[in-house]
DNA sequence: ACAGATATTACCCTTTCGGGTTATTTCACG
DNA sequence: CGTGAAATAACCCGAAAGGGTAATATCTGT
């Protein structure tokens, strides 16, 4: 069968690259040609290949898989890749994901989940372990943490901040919302005090943190 | 078996939410005793009840089912809810997910994966429909798309720009980096000259957009 | 009716910011 | 060896920002 998923493999350990391109050749729909033990040897062939879908390993000897797929994604960017690391720490699976990955699971995964997040991914879905996601998940809520110091605020101040972070001048802000420019500024200068601070960079990087 | 899951079901559509919960109670592991076919009707019954997981639907006749999770979360912080929708689109997934969803999973998922779905939250998972992770992911990587102007500055201006964004003086960058305001003053005046801005907040603004 | 919060404006003042200009040193590249 | 970018520093100048204080008007809740 001509469609099936092409996959391309990055990984040191021989057995698991092995098995896992057995598993991959001896399903029906897809098939692996290309198997690469390190990030080096894969920069130098894949780029020319017209894989699908590369199963990328995080952890590999010299260059690490994020790295190696940031570079790969830029010649072939029609090219899926998915992550398959033993960690799921943070800092990985955000540089990853921000960086093109839209797939990563733990090698921990069984071999029909495996084949069933390569169609996944094949498919325009973004795969990954639960456990993944709920990383990416407690991401976005702390963000919205925001019982900021905003909150302290006038609905008058907020108003006023919202301008102070465009770079209004305190002028410009008083014609904005017809008052005087002393108003403007004593508004100002209530926010700064509530929110204790001295100037309009300290005053955002407080109300708007992160 | 006392170690079952326990889940409360809220959901408008009698069919699907009978369904659920023969589902469910049907199930080796899991129970469900409370369901409620409307966001008002959760909201004065379910806080009391001490249950695991809640089936949340999001699509409900007055109040939605992401207001009524953002109620119910205050009195019940340890339970775990998961949407359950028709729709996959931004807008829902990402309130849902802010504001404390944990899990969310598209109505089309089959009976299989909603059990499994259902003992992945509990665990500590964030299980979602691969559709659901891609716009999560995708939004991910949209925020990094920062080739932004910050390119066109040197190392040493960059650093500068760093000090501008903490809010730092002129003087008190000046002293932080061995130098002199004027030099300091003189860099930043090379910054606004490459970014075309006036002020300090514009150049943060154009250097770190959004 | 009165206290407190909020919004408004004005005036005092100093410090900081930012524009413009000129100049020196260092360092990399052709 | 010279050219140019980058970093350093100093000067003059006006505009903007920010601290402090005082005053008035409105509106809220007790």
């Amino acid at each position: 069968m001509n469609q099936s998923i092409s996959v391309a493999i990055v990984e040191d350990l021989k057995e698991i690259r092995e098995s896992l391109r057995v598993l991959i050749n001896g399903s029906e729909g897809f098939a692996c040609e290309h198997v690469y033990a390190n990030a080096e040897d894969a920069l130098s062939d894949l780029f020319s290949r017209e894989v699908d879908v590369v199963l990328m390993d995080i952890n590999l000897p010299v260059m690490n898989g994020i790295d190696c797929m940031i570079q790969l994604r830029e010649k072939m960017p029609s090219t899926q890749f998915m992550m398959c690391t033993v960690y799921d720490d943070d800092e990985n699976i955000f540089n990853a994901l921000q960086n093109g990955a839209t797939g990563y699971i733990l090698k921990r995964t069984s071999p029909a989940q495996i084949l069933e997040a390569i169609r996944d991914l094949h498919e325009g879905g973004s795969p990954m372990s639960s456990e993944i996601a709920r990383r990416v998940v407690a991401n976005l809520q702390k963000k919205n943490t925001n019982t900021s110091s905003i909150e302290i605020l006038t609905q008058r101040e907020k108003e006023i901040l919202d301008y102070l972070a465009k770079g209004f001048l305190y002028k410009e802000i008083a014609t904005e919302l017809f008052i005087s420019k002393e108003t403007v500024k004593k508004h100002i200068h209530n926010i700064y005090d509530k929110l204790q601070v001295q100037t309009r960079t300290e005053a955002l990087n407080k109300a708007y943190p992160k």
